[in-house]
This record gives C-alpha cells, structure tokens and sequence, in this order.
DNA sequence: TGGATGACCTACA
DNA sequence: CTGTAGGCCATCC
C-alpha cells in the first residue's frame, strides 16, 4: 500500500461516490469524475484516488480516459479484465479498442 | 514549504 | 499515430 486515505479522505470520498454511483452497462470518465467533484483539472488526482477504490470493491472498470481508452486496465492486474468486464455489460468497442462513449457515457453527479 | 508521484488533459510537431 | 511539453490538483515524506 503506498496510499492511505484514511486521514483525509476529502477529495476520496467524492470520487468514491460517484463511482458508486455508475449504473450498469455505463462509463465514465476521469475528468468528467473530477469536474463533478468539483476539481475539472484534478483528473490526475481522481485516478489516483481511484487507485485506492479499487481495493474498495468499486466499479473501477467503468472509469475511461477522455478518450475512451482504458487507460488503467493495467492496474486491475489482468490487462483483459477491464475490458472483459465491460464487454459483459453490453459495452462495445470500436476498432481502435475504445470504449463508445457516444452510446455508453454517463455524466457522473452528485 | 517543496520535491516526487500519479489509472489525466490539451496542444503542438 | 507517436513523442514532447506544460499544466492542474491532491497526497505523502
């Protein structure tokens, strides 16, 4: 553990929230996460605090890059978990391996 | 207080 | 598409 986000936990607990929060067969995005937490330049920090969630139990995988990238699917300790996981909530890739935000975005709140 | 880190974002060549 | 550069913010030491 290299984190420990139990003293202040303030920004964590926004980002923890609205991860919670993301319906099924949805995805989002870090700065979408940040801009609701009401830090849009702190996406580097949300993925940060994410790093944390994920030994939370949260739903990590459905958080994207911008441009729908699974940019973390490294961090989930299999590379093919992330995206399998998304493939089984009906999410669809494009040929280029992003996920369709056009279709499978969803705008995170509070 | 300041340097280091990080699953980002944007812009440019 | 890849690489480089800057910025922006939170947390740790």
């Amino acid at each position: 553990m290299t984190i420990k986000p139990k003293s202040k936990p303030d920004f964590f607990d926004k980002v923890y929230k609205v991860v919670e929060k993301i319906p099924y067969g949805k995805v989002t995005t870090y700065g979408a996460i940040a801009e609701v937490c009401g830090i849009k330049s702190a996406a580097r920090t949300v993925g940060w605090a994410i790093n944390g969630a994920k030994e939370s139990g949260l739903p990590c995988h459905r958080v994207v890059n911008r441009n729908g990238e699974l940019t973390g699917k490294l961090h989930f300790g299999d590379p093919n978990l992330m995206e399998d996981l998304l493939r089984s909530e009906g999410i669809e890739f494009t040929d280029n391996g992003r996920v369709v935000m056009e279709k499978f975005f969803w705008q995170p709140e509070l």
